[in-house]
RNA sequence: GGCCCGAUCGCCAAGUGGUAAGGCAACGGUUUGCAAAACCGUCACCGCCGGUUCAAAUCCGGCUCGGGCCU
């Protein structure tokens, strides 16, 4: 199986994130501007081609004035996952490196920026054939009897889960099943000792933050997003399981298809998108290197800047730090976990 | 003015004497190949006053508010 990429390959990078709406892309378009950067999305779902309205994806015109890259990558029938893009992600670095260029990651998936920060370890891919399997045994023993399979072959792993956490027990198994070896135990901790990329978070209080998504839910519905999904639909194939689960969507099939009027739709969407706004703070909150640069602040730009060097020469690099970094090595393959 | 019905967490809503289901929202959290997903946790003494009772959200009386009807 292919080796993820390490934090190494992306040693020179910036990362700039901060929760839906909160109004990164602006900033780090003219950021790029200014240090000669190019714009890595770090996000699930502009992955894909044809969703665009609904997720905020840049615009030609901004793709114009600065390169973009894992943007547009995917056509929506297609499927991504966090190993996918971390690899494309270090190529991607590569690539922008070998033209003299700084890449800025840039977006809102903490899932895949924490894979970006500490690497992921070797496992095996998802095996359609044996996800499936997993997920018709679900369905047919019910979740407390397959969290006690887990038990019987990864009881560590079994331990963190909770039964009613059916895609993560599903994984387990597969990864059992494919490998022969425990998830837990290729599973070594990436919780310490993350890679020192300078990272700030943009943030706005709660409040506002929560405005700006309601008021561009709206934006969007009015800005042609119902077209946008009927043209998806439309589509020889049928959207992924992964592109069709992006904020927002599945309410707007659901409108689309009959249901729910469009004001209980707009309604519905703000709620989710707000949640998920929640969800993104909270890994953000957990981010040990991270610095939060209030977005309402004047002069954005420098402040960013600011904060990025600030980090970059900060406490991640203190001896106590090295040590964490040292000691959480992989002595087998020289990783760092 | 009179009569009837209703009043349970931000919203919806069970519960008719034995010490407040559930859903949604909210808030906190988990997160190693679906992550804009999935999962976990927390969250009320029942409109007000008085009475009956060992015991009342549940029964009785009054009041307040809402809805309906009548003169």
């Amino acid at each position: 199986m292919p080796m993820p990429p390490t934090p190494a390959a992306f040693a020179d990078a910036l990362v700039l994130t901060g929760a839906t709406g909160s109004g990164k892309s602006a900033v780090a378009l003219e950021l790029a501007v200014e240090l000669g950067g190019e714009i890595v999305a770090m996000d699930s779902m502009t992955l894909y081609r044809g969703m665009d309205i609904g997720t905020a994806k840049p615009t030609a015109a901004e793709r114009d004035r600065v390169p973009h890259h894992l943007i547009d990558v995917l056509e929506p029938w297609e499927s991504g996952s966090v190993a996918w893009w971390l690899d494309r992600a270090a190529a991607a670095c590569a690539d922008i490196r070998g033209r003299g260029k700084t890449p800025i990651f840039v977006g809102g998936t903490p899932f895949y920026l924490k894979a970006l920060l500490h690497g992921l370890f070797e496992a095996p891919p998802v095996d359609p054939a044996i996800r499936a399997k997993w997920e018709a045994e679900a369905a047919r023993i019910g979740k407390a009897a397959l969290h006690e399979r887990l038990v019987a072959v990864d009881p560590k792993a079994a331990l963190k889960l909770h039964p009613n956490d059916v895609r993560r027990v599903v994984r387990a198994l597969e990864v059992f099943d494919a490998t022969g070896v425990p998830l837990s135990t290729l599973q070594t901790s990436w919780a310490e000792a993350p890679a020192p990329l300078p990272c700030v978070v943009l943030d706005w209080p709660r409040e506002e933050l929560y405005r700006r998504i309601d008021a561009r839910v709206l934006a969007m519905l009015g800005g042609g997003w119902l077209e946008e999904v009927g043209r998806l639909l439309a589509l020889p194939r049928p959207l992924s399981g992964e592109a069709r689960q992006a904020l927002g969507y599945p309410e707007v099939f659901a409108h689309l298809a009959g249901g729910p009027s469009w004001a209980e739709t707009a309604t519905a969407i703000q709620t989710r998108t707000r949640q998920f706004a929640k969800r993104q703070r909270t890994w953000f909150r957990a981010l040990p290197t991270a610095a939060w640069v209030p977005a309402s602040e004047p002069r954005l730009q420098a402040r960013v800047r600011e904060a990025w060097a600030k980090v970059s020469a900060s406490e991640v690099h203190t001896s106590k730090n090295h040590e964490e970094i040292a000691s959480a090595v992989n002595p087998r393959n020289g990783r760092v976990l």
